[in-house]
DNA sequence: GATGCGTGGCG
DNA sequence: TCGCCAAGCAT
């Protein structure tokens, strides 16, 4: 849960998950539907099927691998996670190399050459420091360690250089240049896409929904039936799910990764949906695996038209 | 090696 | 308001 994103947001979901999965093998007895429920609206969905994957993996082989390359062989387990379960759960001396990681050690060597072309660099100094006995004796305590130095004192911006234990050996503070590093590749722009989005209920109070396929942008997430995205703007009521009442909600931006979607939120009610698609309650929309972004467009056209 | 993959908070 | 960033991984 912790890849890519903050603390802050995984505790609810991690303690939640928790009560629900208590262990490997209640994980992967589960299906995978009930986890991807369990993990809608914390995004990177692909860790959530990774992780049941994985659960499967260790509870076929009979238990989880102890060592790095074992670890790593398991879905979703890359560099960073084999070696920090291998130091935080098993003891192991390696050092995990995550973005706090990358930055105390680029300040402390000095490396002046952006990311992620000096990656390699930085794993190799990472490394290089749990050589210390110290670390070698308490690999769980290091790692934990440098975490806290990055999150707390090594921060991105405006570091507290006069705290850190480390700053006699900073390359980068003698040269007044920690806050400038690590230098990192401009990013390219944003772009904008366009679509829409049909929220239809019918007599009953029945909401129509779509299953995203399994992989790739919301792999196997639930979503409102919609159109495609694309680079420009059109009248998108033609491709309505079928003939009905329709009303503009609103619009709903949603920033993702590497683009920003705008869509246009249409909605109605008919006596009888007939369309593909599976039905809901719509009021009880808090069990649907829904991404955030279609919870945005669920609460803009329930605005109008009231479940 | 570069790109695709969510979301929310913060300066 | 907006760009940056967060305990990265798969392809």
């Amino acid at each position: 849960m912790l890849q890519q994103t903050t603390v802050v947001a995984v505790v609810p979901y991690y303690e939640k998950f928790l009560i629900r999965f208590p262990d490997v093998a209640a994980l992967a007895a589960a299906s995978v539907e009930a986890v991807m429920q369990a993990w809608a609206g914390l995004g990177y969905y692909a860790r959530a099927r990774n992780l049941h994957a994985c659960a499967q993996a260790v509870v076929a082989r009979g238990g989880f691998p102890r060592d790095i390359d074992g670890l790593r062989s398991l879905p979703g387990i890359g560099p960073y996670t084999a070696a920090a379960i291998a130091a935080i759960a098993f003891g192991v001396p390696a050092v995990p190399v995550d973005g706090n990681v990358e930055r105390v050690m680029s300040r402390v060597c000095g490396i002046t050459d952006p990311l992620p072309v000096f990656k390699p660099a930085i794993a190799a100094a990472a490394r290089q420091a749990g050589i210390d006995p110290a670390a070698q004796a308490r690999p769980s305590d290091f790692a934990q360690a440098l975490f806290d130095l990055g999150a707390g004192i090594c921060t991105p911006t405006k570091p507290n250089c006069l705290l850190c234990p480390w700053q006699g050996d900073c390359v980068a503070h003698r040269l007044g240049i920690a806050a400038e590093l690590p230098r990192k590749l401009a990013k390219a722009k944003r772009p904008v896409r366009y679509g829409a989005v049909f929220w239809l209920i019918d007599a009953n109070g029945q909401a129509l929904l779509r299953k995203r396929k399994p992989s790739g942008l919301l792999g196997g997430m639930t979503e409102l039936p919609g159109t495609e995205w694309r680079g420009d703007p059109w009248n998108a009521l033609a491709e309505a799910p079928m003939a009905a009442p329709w009303r503009a909600a609103g619009q709903v931006v949603h920033v993702f990764t590497h683009f920003e979607l705008r869509l246009e939120v249409y909605a109605a009610q008919v006596e009888v949906i007939v369309a593909d698609g599976f039905r809901v309650d719509a009021a009880g929309l808090a069990d649907a695996a829904l991404p955030s972004v279609m919870r945005k467009c669920v609460a803009v056209a329930t605005r109008i038209l009231p479940s």
